[in-house]
DNA sequence: ACTCAGAATGAATGATCGTTCATTCCTGTG
DNA sequence: CACAGGAATGAACGATCATTCATTCTGAGT
């Protein structure tokens, strides 16, 4: 997860930036997407600009139109990446054959939401920055909606395979699964906008918290 | 709560667009305050305009930068009025001795914080617009830092009256009121960006679950 | 009724952005 | 080696934005 994006900072090797280089297009399309990531991380979704990313990514500036059409089509198309790689890594994790004791399953699933990977501050302000322009945006909050909701799904069916394991009565499955995931999502806020006072080790701790009151 | 922002839709009288009023500072800047707000919800933080914010007031480009001296500035403080309105509304419950038992003043709390004037799509969209850019601006993270803090040791405060109260033990307040903060941080974005999953009496249970299995 | 401090205006300015497209330059193919 | 298809470039363009400030207008004090 913390490979696909951000592999090079520069890009090509130092005093060579001059020679143009011919890539495929698909290669170029992901070139840019990372770049947007980090420039959304580091400038803020509002204050992005094109050619800040194309230069971040160390082409020029028409490629950008040229591989995705319009700067509204990349931030889109961006999202798609982010939401998939999150929401992708979650749903492998809780399908995975892997794993077949569903409370170490539960563990790992609560490693990968809030491990190295996923908590970098720069997957973090891509993540919200996002999530702030969701209420203006439908586009935005259609392609968060769609992935989202397999998820929640995907989480609703192991806490029910849980309840039914375990025997429990009187618990919800899927009101269980939503306050799950709202807890995961607002600890990452906390992680992102008051670091001084959550740390990531203290944000396992209170999602471990919730899960043993649970069950 | 609700009377606080939005009073007024088109400002001034039908046909009257003519007539120049002169007014208080203060209440320029707080109407201008509330016309951000309004255009945040609807356009998204990273498309507001000055023009865009003055014509929503009703008032013409210039008068931004004369009460504000610029358009960051502005944004700043939309950003700490709308961190004191919601903080302060936390904290005046938590602090009022209007209610003395300590499970209503929880009751209270949450209905509050997923009540009506809370959970407006305005208030929400300005609000993560905000936590959006933080990961970008140090300015937003100090303004938001500032009255979270507060609130959370208020929270915190009043968690640790409710385990004296009943005796309970193994219970960390600090943990608990994390997790609760988180979980209605959670919620409110799910109401903004998954409504259709995530309806507001449901936002409530969870939320009341979470209380109910934690004391 | 008169005055004037300063609130309010909006045309003008300079900077910056997204987008276009004529041109240049690779590279796989014959 | 020569060539063609198309990937990549970046100067140019029109649109839009934040900001300025000369000017207009208001209303409280006298």
């Amino acid at each position: 997860m913390s490979g696909t994006v951000a592999e090079k900072g520069l890009e090509q090797s130092p005093s060579a930036g001059k020679r143009r280089q011919i890539r495929p297009k698909a290669e170029r399309r992901q070139q840019l997407i990372d770049a947007t990531i980090r420039c959304i991380a580091q400038q803020g979704l509002s204050a992005i600009t094109l050619q800040m990313v194309t230069r971040e990514a160390g082409l020029s500036v028409g490629i950008a139109n040229l591989h995705f059409q319009s700067k509204d089509n990349l931030l889109r198309e961006t999202l798609r990446f982010v939401a998939e790689e999150y929401h992708g890594g979650q749903i492998r994790i809780m399908e995975g054959t892997a794993i077949a004791n569903l409370g170490e399953r539960l563990d790992a699933l609560l490693d990968f939401q809030l491990g190295r990977g996923v908590t970098q501050r720069q997957k973090m302000s891509v993540w919200f920055a996002y999530y702030g322009e969701a209420g203006a945006r439908p586009v935005y909050q259609k392609i968060v909606s769609t992935v989202d909701r397999l998820a929640a799904q995907k989480l609703e069916a192991l806490f029910a395979s849980i309840i039914a394991e375990a025997h429990y009565e009187g618990v919800d499955a899927k009101e269980l699964a939503t306050g799950y995931s709202a807890l995961i999502d607002g600890l990452h806020l906390g992680l992102l906008v008051t670091p001084k006072e959550l740390s990531k080790r203290r944000a396992r701790a209170v999602a471990r918290d919730f899960l043993r009151r649970a069950f």
